[in-house]
DNA sequence: GCCGTTTTCGGCCCGACTGTTTTCAGTCG
């Protein structure tokens, strides 16, 4: 459950709206300066605390305020932090921030993030040696100055200087790479227990930060020794009877957690987090007058549950959260309530709208690929290959889709209880006008749309170009609405508002690509679609027969967006679907 | 700084591990 706020780098231009993550790294910063003054730790945690809720609005806090929100209605924000959004949004600039800078000037933010430093050693830094940059820091190790403090020794130092010499920028992995190393581990840990992998991963983040292992066993020293000697362990971090952490050599980190059988669920919850969600139980504990750790729910040293996460839940009077919800942006209240909603499952999937063939950059038939979603039990898929524009992947040109068409029509008629529907992934040019003209658009079933090409417009471009296409009568689905690829390439500057309230009045749909490198929409994103009424394609994107296997990683995001299956587009039966997308073509025609 | 079936004050999640110390503060998750 490692955490770690990035540096934003923050450009202001004229008409620029202030983005939460803004907003949000703003009151993390603030929050480090306070600490490390000082500041009663309460009041510390509150902009924390806030700086998670306001990076979890799935709408951009300036145009709540702008629609009339009263942010002071959301939890963990008051009336003076209410305020101070606005400000932010208002001028750009957080005033607390910027004193706070002034009296702690220097680097003290970024030195919070090396290992062994905290607020309070970086205080006695600042006051005894005159430590303000990462470089006074270099120097006082040097000089050996820094051993002369209390609480300081020759194992921080080593550790301090490792970490300024050789910086390692905290990496997140996407899941499906964390994937592949959380199943090799559970193989080499299986035997020692009852082994799970909770954290992030079992919440199933698009990223990883690091894996949290659970392992019910009764020597917890054993189980961390025996993980020392797994081979793709590069170093061990921490070491003690009930908790080991190792760094792997792909600079994945492992917490590994062992626990009494009898506290398995109360671990479980613990370990799974998120935090934000563990601390919201916890003070639902308490205000039953019981305590939650890890070992279970106690009333006094009685343990009242814990055994399985389902007892501590029922005991607190929740229905059970399951983790792609835990999240605290809501589930508890929706739990207590009993409207928790039941979300989509991958069973629930009948088809994928979203799929390409060795006509344009596949790797196989259309038939292969019919084929192989009809094993998977599917009722149809939405052949969309390439527009001509996308031209290294040979995209198609009005007189090659009319022979696909045919093709296709041709494959339908051996086909039994399967459907080939005729799509195509047409290319938005840069004025937002569509690779192909309507008179081949008009004689396919579904036109999905989407951008492959000046990634680097300004926002106010970008968000016209993919309105005018959404406007298009033809369009039905936007493809990977940000563009993104996870670790590589930053989603393009887009209002997202704007393109969810357009599809919502054209009648179309976004998508949320389950391509692992994608995941996009992302969720916070695709909840905002979801309440303002949009529905959404869960699709792989599939190159292959293999990647429709992908499909899972999108509904989990769809799960972690509160999504049921009336919400997803692809769970409808072929008549549905069909009718759907034709209401879509009659909305503007 | 937030919040209220303990409601406008007085609480605020909880425990493991390290490195320093010689009993525990600080950091971390």
């Amino acid at each position: 459950m490692r955490y770690f706020v990035g540096k934003i780098r923050l450009l202001w231009v004229v008409d620029m709206p202030v983005q939460n993550a803004e907003i949000a790294a703003m009151f993390d910063q603030a929050a480090e300066l306070l600490e490390i003054g000082g500041e009663n730790q309460f009041r510390v945690r509150a902009y924390r605390r806030a700086a998670r809720v306001i990076e979890g609005l799935p709408k951009a806090a300036g145009s709540l305020l702008k629609s009339g929100r009263d942010l002071s209605e959301l939890p963990g924000i008051g009336k003076d932090l209410a305020g101070k959004i606005a400000d932010i949004v208002k001028t750009g600039h957080f005033g607390l921030l910027d004193t706070l800078k002034r009296k702690l000037p220097g680097e003290l933010g970024e030195m919070a993030a090396l290992p062994g430093l905290g607020p309070k050693r970086i205080k006695l830094l600042y006051d005894k040696l005159k430590v303000r940059t990462l470089n006074d820091l270099r120097q006082a190790i040097k000089t050996e100055r820094l051993r002369e403090l209390r609480g300081f020794g020759p194992a921080i130092e080593k550790k301090l200087l490792g970490a300024l010499e050789k910086p390692q920028p905290a990496r997140r992995f996407k899941l499906s790479v964390a994937e592949a190393e959380a199943e090799a581990l559970v193989g080499f840990l299986r035997g020692s227990g009852r082994v799970v992998v909770a954290g992030s991963y079992r919440r199933r983040r698009d990223t990883v930060g690091d894996l949290d292992v659970l392992v019910t066993a009764k020597d917890g020293a054993a189980v961390g020794d025996s993980l020392a000697k797994y081979e793709n362990v590069a170093q061990v971090i921490a070491h003690g009877p009930t908790r080991t952490t190792v760094m792997l050599r792909s600079g994945l980190q492992v917490d590994v957690r062992a626990v009494p059988e009898e506290s398995y669920g109360a671990a479980l919850l613990y370990f799974t987090g998120s935090k934000a969600h563990n601390i919201a139980l916890r003070g639902l504990a308490n205000q039953h007058g019981w305590k939650l750790n890890e070992y279970g729910l106690f009333s006094g040293k009685r343990r009242i549950a814990g055994a399985t996460e389902e007892d501590v839940y029922e005991k607190l009077k929740l229905a059970y959260i399951v983790p792609e919800l835990r999240e605290d942006r809501g589930e508890i209240a929706a739990a207590q309530a009993g409207k928790l909603p039941r979300l989509v499952k991958l069973s629930d999937v009948r088809g994928d709208l979203h799929v390409h063939s060795d006509w344009t950059d596949g790797t196989v038939t259309i038939a292969e690929m019919a084929a192989a979603a009809q094993a998977r039990g599917y009722e149809y898929i939405a052949l969309t290959d390439h527009s001509r524009r996308v031209a290294m992947t040979h995209g198609l040109d009005p007189a090659r889709l009319a022979r696909q068409i045919r093709e296709i029509d041709r494959l339908n008629e051996g086909l039994k209880n399967f459907t080939i529907l005729k799509g195509i992934e047409v290319d938005i040019l840069r004025d937002g006008s569509l690779d192909l003209p309507e008179s081949s658009l008009a004689k396919l079933d579904i036109v999905v749309a989407a951008v492959h090409s000046h990634f680097d417009l300004p926002r106010q471009a970008q968000t016209e170009r993919v309105v005018r296409a959404l406007e298009n009568r033809h369009v039905s689905i936007l493809a990977h609405p940000t563009g993104r690829l996870i670790g590589e390439r930053e989603p393009y500057d887009i209002d997202m508002d704007r393109v969810i309230s357009t599809a919502r009045k054209a009648g179309c749909y976004l998508e949320i690509n389950a391509e692992p490198d994608r995941l996009d929409l992302h969720d916070l994103h695709a909840r905002a679609a979801k309440l303002a009424g949009v529905k959404l394609a869960v699709s792989t994107d599939a190159h292959s027969v293999d990647a429709y296997q992908c499909m899972r990683f999108g509904i989990d995001q769809a799960r972690r967006a509160w999504l049921t299956v009336n919400d997803v587009l692809n769970t409808r039966p072929l008549a549905e679907l069909r009718k759907l997308l034709k209401r879509r073509a009659s909305v503007r025609g």
